[in-house]
DNA sequence: TCAAAGGTACGATTAAAATCGTACGATGCA
DNA sequence: TGCATCGTACGATTTTAATCGTACCTTTGA
């Protein structure tokens, strides 16, 4: 009935994220990818894995001892959930404001700017 | 020295977005927008600003007895700290991967499309 | 075979964000 | 002038997210 309505937080991004990368995994194995970049104890990985699979965000295999934990809903889903609201919260929902402000903010390079053209016209050319 | 390294949280950044669209403003002012579409006790709002205040994230006028709070920083700027971050952590800092999903999520409408061009066509124009 | 290594379970704690209750000072007007 | 109204101050509480410590089970290899 759930398990998508609820924005993962911070760090529960940061697990999906590497789940998302590298499919299946162990806590173990999930935990060394998070602390790369991170610094956590162990068991706070597992904990919060066992609690986002309670929270139905991941799916859990536990036929062998180390269990196995996957996300539940697909990357682009779940991302384009938090984009959209976060274009709606800060952009009053106007896509091209953010893009805007997004070219204006000298994030997207030269190349960007072609590759976003790129989808663009790919886009226009599906449509008409 | 700081004032604008953390980012505003969620509640902090309603009120921001009030203050930056109506200029200074009492707390009654803010509080009344904000229970537009969230409902809130007075006393929470003025705290959330005394404690904005203090963060050095708004500016307070206490000459007259209904103090007045002022944004600190402009509204690009911070909303593009925000963008940034959001880029970096969600699409491995690439603004096209970004503006993708936006096309793809279908929240760009066709209008919007050609206004996202138009954008490009100017910047275009403008660099080359 | 037994101890070290590596797993899970889970209550408790800490940290941060958000909210509220109560006290009390100023203002205005009947 | 006195009381209702509107304001600020601020400690305390609640809620949510994040982290950790400890107990205990399983596997493995000397």
């Amino acid at each position: 009935m759930n398990s998508e309505k609820n924005e993962p937080t911070k760090a529960e991004l940061d697990i999906l994220t590497i789940l998302w990368k590298n499919g299946p995994s162990t806590v173990r194995f999930v935990h060394d990818q998070l602390n790369t970049f991170k610094e956590v104890n162990y068991t706070t990985t597992l904990k919060q894995m066992q609690l986002m699979a309670e929270k139905g965000m991941l799916r859990r295999d536990e036929s062998s001892m180390k269990h196995v934990y996957e996300a539940v809903e697909e990357e682009k889903k779940t991302k384009g959930l938090l984009l959209d609201r976060f274009v709606d919260h800060l952009y009053g929902g106007s896509a091209s404001n953010l893009v805007m402000q997004l070219l204006d903010n000298k994030k997207a390079s030269r190349a960007e700017l072609d590759e976003i053209r790129a989808v663009l016209d790919q886009l226009n050319k599906e449509n008409s």
